[in-house]
Parts: structure tokens; C-alpha cells; sequence
DNA sequence: TTCGTCTATCGAACAACGTACGATACGCTA
DNA sequence: TAGCGTATCGTACGTTGTTCGATAGACGAA
């Protein structure tokens, strides 16, 4: 039946995809609704192409969700490059850590996959390079010089995955938006008891309606002004 | 055919579980085999049941490993609060860190699950308390006090969710153990070009044979720092 | 006992998913 | 025109989470 319309001359088009816009599309599919909603079949959908389609491209789904997030990394890498050296490194590894974070923010998915590979994910390594490379004029040892570097990435990818969770859907909806949702755990909060929970309630209302990116920058902080310790800067 | 088995007097006996009972077999599943393994089938395999039983006490997979977490916090949270309270709460603030991050050691897959739902993990809100009531006996703002807390927190899940990643089936089977996976990263990142890559080139041994702890211990070394100095203590 | 009700279990089916396979269209060179 | 490598696609397979209706067992009321 339905093959009678595959006849040719009157017969659909084939579709003609490249590597670019496989991507593209996988970043729009995940930006528009989240890591669930990226399915194979979704995907060939709004390539206008069949499934099978993809895998001409990536031998699996973990393989385009590496190139996918290399492929975004990519630009935030071009936006680090762009910044320019300042006098203390240190200061500089905040506005990296905090543009790489921001970035983050933009498209929540892509904490989970950052940094996984970094055979696929050579902007991933880039980044990480970018990074380290601040610390080589700190007065450190390759081993600490190792170590706060992960240290770093640990915070923005720390938080990031904080917020990565996919939200309930009522909020993705827009039914409920995010201060409400916020609220909601705040006032469960307000009802424990207070001898039980002091400490919760202490901090309640610095929970409720709080920024995330507040949270990421005390963080942050914490960690710069240790390694500035650590370096004697 | 196979009905036939079915009869009753010869027939199969029913299976009897509890609450405790399903989550122990799902625990131990996570533990024998990682996320991957825990499918409903493979639960009811263990536990001697039918597929659709276990939802008479979980209503999703979700809640099934928001309960289990929830299980074995409760373990870690016992073993925390048998800690004794020393002189320095940022001292007894890292002894916790280090319990909590060594109970995400013994389990990866706890990593991506911990504090994700505090509804239903009431024992991870009683850890994050716990956690939190240290940081009431110095001098910070509830601001402060608030994200002090939420940086620890997010240095621990931040070093866990690192290793939280299921390792390539090679190394699960044991055919490759851990140091010679690392080693081939290692390798790759040598035969990179020393010039474009001066950082990598200047840690990749520090990478080489990497314990997991050390990292841990380094950055959580940071974060407290910054906090002791926050604090003035 | 007999009935009904509440708790708990289970087989079977469903839709959605990632993936494999074989067929085939298209553009190029010989 | 024939052949070949590139790229596309319909289809099917096995596995997954989840739903539904049936029903077995325990227990108190009649």
C-alpha cells in the first residue's frame, strides 16, 4: 500500500544531510527539550530523513551526544580564545571558569557530557589546555598543577550537574516556573522540625529563589582564593 | 505449553517481598553490575518474582533509585554521626566529606543520584543537616554558611560524578584493569604536539596512574582553605 | 463455615527505544 | 554503458519501562 507512493517520479526525495547539520540539529533537539527528547527518530524527523539515516555518520547514540557537545564546546572554546590574558592568572582562570559555566547554564545538558572523551571531544581537551596553561606561571608543582585544574573543572562541572537534571515536567511545561518549583522544597523545608533541623532552617530562605549562578561563583571563590593560598599570589 | 506448568498443587509458589527486600537486591544489582544492570527484569529475576510486583511498592524506576540512594545514605549518615565533634568544625567538615566521598568510591553509581530529590530522600536532607550544623559555630553570614555547605556538597558529587561514569566494558570485564585504561589516555596526550599542548604535556604523568583520593583530597583542600579563610578561623 | 475485602503478586501486552541489515539510489570515473 | 564508492532508507529485532486485568492468599465479619 504506502510502497505504491515510492514509486519515483512522483516519489519523495532523498535527503541529503552532512555531518554539520546532523550535529546542528542534535544541539537544537537538546536545547529545545532536553536529553529525552533526543531520539533517533526524533532526530531523522527533523533531518527529513530515515533513521538508519544517522548512523552513516556516529556508530551510536553516546558517540553523537560526544560530537554534539564537542561540537558546542567548539564555540565556547573560539569565546575563551578571545579573552585576553591579564596580569593575574588567577584572575583569569575565574573569567574562564566562569564563561565555560555560563555556558553551561545556556544549555544544561551539556554537564553530563563534557569532558567524557576526549578522543571525540578534542575542543574538550583544547579547553582543558586553555585552562592549565594559566597555571604555568603560578609558583606550582605539576602535581598541584594537576590537581587544581581538576579542581576548577570539579566546580563548573559540579554545579552545572546540580542544574542538569532534567526538571519535573510540569516546570519544562511552564506550568509551574522555576521559583514556585523552588518554593515548594523551601516550604517542605519550613515545616521540618526545627530542633531536628536547625541548620535547614537557618539556610531556608537563602534556598528559596536563590540564583544558581550565585551558588557557582561562591564556589568558585572558595576554591581561587585556596589555590592563591596555595600558590603565595 | 508452558501453561501447562502452571497448574497449581505442582505449579510455582508465589513470591513474598518487602520494601527492604527490594531495595537490597536493587542495591546490590548497582553493585555487581552498574546502572545498566538494574532493569526491572533482571530485579525480578533476583528476587524470585514477577516483572509488574515491584511496582506495588516503587511507582518508577526513578523512585527506585531515589529510594535506594536514599537506602545506603542512610548507612553512611549512621557511620557520620558516630563521628565525634572535634575543636575545629572545618576539620570535622572535611572528616565528613571524606566519609561521604569514599562511600560514593565504594559505589559509583550513588554519585548520580545522591540529594536529587530530598522528598524522597529524607536521609540525604538529614545528611546535608548534618553537614550544615558544623558550619553554625562559625562566623558566616546564612548567605554564606548556605553556599559554603552547597560548594563542599558540590566537590564531593563533582569528584563522584567523574568517576561515576560507567568505565568502557573492557575494563568492567576486567580485561583491561584501570591503570592501562588510563595509561592509553595517558599515551594519546603524549603524542599530542608539545607546543599546542604545553599544560598537557606538563601534568600527563601527574594523569598517568592517578588515584581518584588524591584528587579528591586536593580539591576539597581548596574549597576549605578558602572557607578557613572566609571564616577567620 | 462462607462471604467479602484488602494486600500482594503475576502474565501478558504495549509503545518507544537503540541498533543491524540488506536493498537501492546517486554521482563519479573508466 | 558498466562499475564503484558514497549516502540513504524501510524494515525488523531485541530490550526496556510501564500498564492492565486477573487472581491468590490472609483475615475479620456474618
Amino acid at each position: 500500500m504506502a510502497r505504491l507512493q515510492n514509486r519515483s517520479g512522483e516519489g519523495r526525495r532523498r535527503a541529503s544531510h552532512s555531518m554539520e547539520s546532523v550535529l546542528n540539529e542534535t544541539v537544537a533537539l537538546l536545547d529545545e527539550a532536553g536529553v529525552s527528547a533526543l531520539t533517533f527518530r526524533a532526530l531523522a524527523l527533523r533531518l527529513g530523513g530515515g533513521v538508519a539515516s544517522i548512523y552513516w555518520y556516529v556508530a551510536s547514540k553516546e558517540e553523537l551526544l560526544d560530537r554534539a557537545t564537542d561540537h558546542v564546546i567548539g564555540g565556547v572554546l573560539a569565546d575563551l580564545e578571545a579573552l585576553p590574558d591579564g596580569d593575574d592568572p588567577i584572575d583569569d582562570l575565574r573569567a574562564m571558569a566562569v564563561m565555560l559555566f555560563d555556558a553551561i547554564v545556556e544549555r544544561p545538558w551539556l554537564g553530563a557530557y563534557f569532558m567524557r572523551n576526549t578522543d571525540v571531544q578534542s575542543n574538550s581537551l583544547r579547553l582543558y589546555e586553555r585552562l592549565g596553561r594559566r597555571t604555568l606561571r603560578l609558583d606550582l608543582t605539576a602535581h598541584q598543577r594537576f590537581h587544581a585544574v581538576s579542581a576548577i573543572v570539579g566546580v563548573v562541572v559540579g554545579s552545572a550537574v546540580d542544574m542538569g537534571q532534567e526538571p519535573p515536567k510540569e516546570v519544562l511545561d511552564g506550568a509551574v516556573d522555576r521559583d514556585e518549583y523552588l518554593g515548594r522544597y523551601a516550604q517542605a523545608w519550613r515545616e521540618l522540625d526545627p530542633e531536628e533541623f536547625p541548620f535547614v532552617h537557618e539556610i531556608v530562605d537563602e534556598f528559596d529563589g536563590h540564583d544558581d549562578r550565585d551558588q557557582f561563583r561562591s564556589a568558585l571563590e572558595l576554591t581561587l582564593a585556596g589555590l592563591r593560598l596555595q600558590a603565595g599570589v
